[in-house]
This record gives structure tokens, C-alpha cells and sequence, in this order.
DNA sequence: CTGATTATGTAACTTTTGTTACTGTGTGAT
DNA sequence: ATCACACAGTAACAAAAGTTACATAATCAG
């Protein structure tokens, strides 16, 4: 585990640290799909990255989604601290969106290694930062533009985090993930086929040019 | 200062913080109406609200808005430490409620404050975690209900901070906030006149019962 | 008082999104 | 092969929200 820590956050933390995240966290691998959070759940420990991605989604008590963000190498889900703080449920849902490995680290370290750590504060702000941030620019992109501008938001970043061309999903997960009707889903994709942008299949989308 | 200061902030903060605070810090008072940020403006202090509310606005470069919430007593703007840890403008609007008093902080202290005194920590955390809440729950709103909902709920909301049952604002004032059209809140007003929820008159509205 | 300005009411219409319903077509299990 | 099922295409319609246009009423400056 030292090593797949190092890589991912030898850059972020001192060595002090990373020893002690070596000795209370524990491993973990989860295949891609895997739910690792629901909305409801107690917050046992924080999520450190290490390789893969997990994907957030808001959830409300009638089973609406929206996804939130990826999170990725070397990041942590503020969500989740914000939870442990708060004493709270989550208020959100997390899955695996590729095959992922994270080390999980337990809640109560966290205000200790703050007070301890200038580098461990650092990521802590760090992420709340980036995670206001990205919740602020899908507000704008909910607020703000209308359904196919957004299908194309989402659209670019899933092959931004998969790093590939082709989109397996469904158009009902898409739906989910954008909180409307899968009818809604198939017209806007049809139009972005007929304009050349991409191709259509049965369970994957095949990315051609979104600009 | 140190009197409001100790007032508003004296049951959070151990007393050396309160006069380092007293220090460097510079007291204001603005009017109802005052902006005290704009879109695109540099951030310099961090205000600490000692009474009165500030409206905490969300403005794309199209000058697309969006009211996120109020800042109150013996609160701070995380946005505002989110502008300040990436060193970019500001991408939100900041305009007085009511009149308010507030003292601004030089962000240079913040990081110093955050090693030296846990209460500033604790604070500054806290500040975090209500700030994302509070954006989500608007999220929640902008995504999962319909406009009428999200008017009751930005009526219940304002009678809230302004502790009055009257809201001096016009239709317009409200469509912004809501970033919607004057034509659909006249409308959406009238359907709860018409109920008997509300009462209409020009730049003013009376709530009867919101439920 | 008069005229200009601002706020509100409302009709008529468009656009966008959501819903229902039905079709056809791959895919996989048996 | 055949059956069941999940997925996608599409029409027809409904609901919500946005737009344009105009009328009327309150307020204010001169």
C-alpha cells in the first residue's frame, strides 16, 4: 500500500504523514460499477484516491439523482468530510466509475492530522475549494442552459475521465445522471447524431467531434 | 469594534484572537441596497458579518443571476476564501439585504489564523461545510422542483432573514433572484393571491401563510 | 396638474421539456 | 429456433416556462 500511497500522494503529504495514513487506512479495490456510497449511509471514513474514479450524484429522499463530479487520483470527497463534520447521513451517492483503488482513511484522524499538518490542512482546503467549485458549475450548467448544451457538458466530461472515444451507457443511465426522461435523452442524442457529431449504438456512444 | 466584535463573535473565538482581530481588521457599515462585490472584482478581505444580511449572489459573464443565500450574523463567506486560495476573481455578487455592519479581514491572516488558533480552524471549516450545504439545497431546488415550489420556498426564506412579514421587492427583483422571466412570477404571485397565501401591492407583497 | 416613468395584469403564442404509448431490433437464455 | 427482455426510435400529446405585446394603474418630477 506505501507505494501506490507514494505515487498518488507523495508530492501532497510529508513522509510523517504518509506513514501514518500507511498504518490506519486500509486498501481498497472496487470494480467498476460498485456503489461504495447511498444516500442515508453513516460516514465511516474519508476516501483518499489512488487510481480510477468514483462518480458523485446528489440524491433526494424521491430517488432523484443529478451527478455532481468525478472524483479522481490524488482527491479526496469533501462531501464526505462535510458529512463527518455535520454528524449527518450522506446526502449523496458515490460509484465506481472505472475500476478504482482508494485507501480509507477513518473520520477521527482528520482533525487531528489538521492541527498536525500544514500539508494535510492544505489538502483538506484544497479540496473543499475544488469541490465548491465544480458544485457551483454544475449549478450554473442546471441553472442556466438548456438540455442539450448540458447533455454536451456531460458528454465531454465522461471521455475527459475515461480517457476514451466510445460512452457505455445507456440512454436511461444518462437520463439518471442528468435528472430527466430517457426520451428526452434519445431525441437530443439522435439530433447530435444527425449533425455528424457522434454515432449511436445499442449500450455505447461513439464520440465523433463535440467541439 | 472589539464591543461588536465580542457580541457577535466572542462566544466562538478565544479572546487573543479577538484582538488580533480588533487589529488588523477594519469595521464597516453599509445600506440596504450597498454592493459590496461584484463579478470579475479581486477579492481583498474576508468579512465577518456582526449584523444585518448580506445577499450572496451567483453571476455568469452573461450576467445570467442566481440568489445562493444570505450571509448573517456571525457568519463568513467561504466563496470568498474559495476566491482567495485560487487566487481568482470573484465569480459571485455580494449585495446588502439589509443594513449592515461587518469587519473585513485581511486574507493574508487567514492561513496564519488556520495553524494558530483551532477556533479559527473550527470556523473556518464550519463556514465550509454550511456554505456547500447551502449551495447544494439551492441545487436541489433548481433541479428537482418547479417554480412555484422554488418561489414558496424563496418567500419563506426571505421573510426569514428580513424578520418582517412584508418584502419590499418588485416582480422583476424576484425574477432575477430566480433567474426567470418578470411575465412567469406575476403570473406564479397571482395563483397564490388567489389562494389567499399572499397579498399584492405595488413593490411590496404580503405573505398571509406560506404553510 | 401633466406627462413621463415604473410596476403590474393578462392574453396569445412559442419553445422546451416531460409523458405515454407503441414499434422494432438486438441480445441472451433455454 | 424461439422466447423474453432490454434498448432505442418516434409520434402524439401535455405541461411548464419563456416571450411578446399591450393595457392599466401608481408614483414622481416638473
Amino acid at each position: 500500500m506505501i507505494q501506490e500511497l507514494k505515487n498518488s500522494y507523495g508530492h501532497l503529504f510529508e513522509d510523517e504523514l504518509l506513514n501514518e495514513i500507511a498504518q490506519v487506512g486500509t486498501f481498497k479495490e472496487v470494480p467498476a460499477g460498485f456503489t461504495l456510497m447511498s444516500i442515508g449511509d453513516y460516514v465511516r471514513g474519508m476516501p483518499l484516491l489512488v487510481s480510477g474514479a468514483i462518480k458523485i450524484m446528489r440524491e433526494d429522499k424521491e430517488g432523484d439523482e443529478l451527478l455532481l463530479y468525478y472524483l479522481e487520483q490524488g482527491e479526496t470527497c469533501s462531501m464526505t468530510m462535510n458529512c463527518c463534520m455535520g454528524q449527518t447521513k450522506s446526502e449523496i451517492k458515490a460509484v465506481a466509475e472505472k475500476d478504482t483503488k482508494l485507501i480509507m482513511v477513518p473520520v477521527q484522524k482528520m482533525e487531528e492530522w489538521t492541527a498536525k499538518y500544514k500539508s494535510w490542512r492544505n489538502f483538506v482546503f484544497q479540496s473543499y475549494h475544488t469541490r465548491l467549485n465544480e458544485v457551483l458549475h454544475i449549478l450554473d450548467s442546471v441553472a442556466f442552459e438548456k438540455m442539450d448544451q448540458r447533455l454536451l457538458n456531460y458528454l465531454k466530461e465522461k471521455i475527459r475521465v475515461n480517457k476514451t472515444n466510445t460512452i457505455h451507457n445507456t440512454h436511461q443511465e444518462i437520463a439518471y445522471d442528468l435528472h430527466t426522461s430517457r426520451v428526452v435523452i434519445s431525441r437530443l442524442l439522435k439530433k447530435l447524431e444527425q449533425m455528424g457529431r457522434i454515432e449511436l449504438h445499442r449500450n455505447h456512444i461513439k464520440i465523433i467531434n463535440l467541439v
